[in-house]
DNA sequence: CAGTTGACTTGCA
DNA sequence: GTGCAAGCCAACT
C-alpha cells in the first residue's frame, strides 16, 4: 500500500471521528469499514495514539463497547456527553452507535 | 532488515 | 454478552 493512502486513511479516521455528535460513539471496525479499510482495524486504534487534540477521540470504542485500556477519563467524557455505561464497564452501543456515519 | 507488539475484528463455543 | 484462537497491518525495537 502506497504512503500517501496511509495517510489517507488517517485523516479519514480523523473525519470520521470528527463527525461523531455528542453522545454518539463509533467502533474500531464501523471507523476501519468507511475508511475503506474493513481489515485495518488495528490501524485505526493506531491513528487514534497519534490524534490530534482537536479530535474526540473518546467517542471510539471497540466492538465489545469497551473503553481503552489505560484511558479511564475516556468513560468520564462519555458519561457527560449522555453516553450511559452498564455496570461491567461497557457503553450501551445499542443506544450510543453512530450509524448516519459518511465520509 | 527481521521479529515483536498492539487504543482490533471475526468466528466459534 | 463473554472468552479464546487466529488473522491482519502498520509502527516500533
Amino acid at each position: 500500500m502506497k504512503d500517501v493512502d496511509r495517510k489517507e486513511f488517517y485523516q479519514k479516521v480523523y473525519h470520521l471521528v470528527g463527525k461523531v455528535p455528542a453522545g454518539y460513539v463509533l467502533t474500531y471496525g464501523t471507523i476501519a469499514f468507511l475508511c475503506e479499510r474493513p481489515q485495518n482495524s488495528r490501524m485505526v486504534g493506531k491513528a487514534m495514539t497519534v490524534v490530534p487534540n482537536d479530535v474526540p477521540a473518546h467517542r471510539v470504542v471497540n466492538h465489545a463497547g469497551r473503553t481503552v485500556p489505560g484511558w479511564d477519563e475516556q468513560r468520564l467524557l462519555l458519561e457527560d456527553e449522555g453516553v450511559t455505561f452498564k455496570e461491567n464497564g461497557h457503553v450501551d452501543l445499542k443506544k450510543h452507535i453512530w450509524r448516519q456515519a459518511t465520509i
